[in-house]
DNA sequence: GCATGTTTTCAACGATGCCTGAAACAAGTG
DNA sequence: CACTTGTTTCAGGCATCGTTGAAAACATGC
């Protein structure tokens, strides 16, 4: 099943969003064809043929995401061959994965410590405080976010 | 005033931290030490002799933070040199602009209605559904986050 | 086991982006 | 006006990374 033309576009809009932060192009194609692709399992052969790129790179950017977490393996029995989809849940999993980012920012702020500037120490310790403060947040935050969407899909 | 020992691992422990995340090495490199030099305002012509980068370098990724708002020019008077320095509260800035991105993300998902898939349309309403919550959630927790700083700093 | 189609690996090419060094430019000072 | 100091620009070198194409490795149904 080709695409359709607004699907290609649609492809292309997120590619070119993401793109900007630096993705590689493949990456993000696969991202944006593993959004509307139907159906939602697809194997890399059928990756590689819709959006006309090698097995080669579909086999790399989609270990990517699989390794990220937003893609995951399917195993469909009775056919030998892998299928991959659009984890569900996908893109609240980045959000909590935010969690540990945070961390890391207040590590690098406390490492600080030692070389604190006598002039505007805040330089640092402000780090260190934002960090702290998303460090408390977060978590009553994804505890909404996840009411929210349970809400949504009784 | 050359570097301590101490303060040039800390500026690489900034520098290794940004560059995972795809920062250019130089760039890293000034964000850490405009972090901890003394004082806090310096001139081109400091930073790169302490870091031991060309001028060039220096003039360019400097520029980067200045676009960014991560950093400031100040002029003093009676002073042909230009100055630089980390804008204070340059890190509560980083994450007040994070609702700008927010707002693209949820702009990507919207742009998707008309090829909504069939099978699990989640997979796009859900990144939408998780933009608005944030939308709506971020600028409440911008406030906490100023009340929570001033609080610090009376 | 064998055959078939799938997936992974890898060398090579190409593009991109960082960094330098030098030259041009600006701006105060003697 | 030269001199000094500071900043910007830019061509070139270097390293990195994405992509391909093909071959090797793999897995599964027969």
């Amino acid at each position: 099943m080709p695409m359709t033309d607004a699907q290609h576009a649609y492809v292309d809009r997120v590619a070119t969003f993401f793109t900007m932060f630096g993705s590689a192009r493949a990456w993000a194609e696969i991202l944006g064809w593993l959004m509307i692709c139907e159906p939602a399992e697809r194997t890399q052969a059928e990756i590689a043929e819709d959006l006309g790129l090698s097995a080669g790179t579909v086999s790399t950017q989609l270990r990517a995401h699989v390794q990220l977490g937003m893609v995951e393996q399917v195993r469909v029995r009775g056919d030998r061959t892998q299928r991959y989809r659009l984890r569900p849940g996908a893109w609240f999993a980045v959000m909590s994965s935010e969690l540990e980012r945070i961390r890391a920012l207040g590590d690098l702020a406390r490492a600080g410590d030692g070389v604190l500037p006598r002039d505007r120490p805040e330089r640092v310790t402000e780090l260190g405080d934002l960090a702290d403060f998303f460090a408390r947040e977060w978590p009553p935050l994804l505890e909404r976010m996840t009411a929210e969407r349970e809400k949504g899909t009784p």
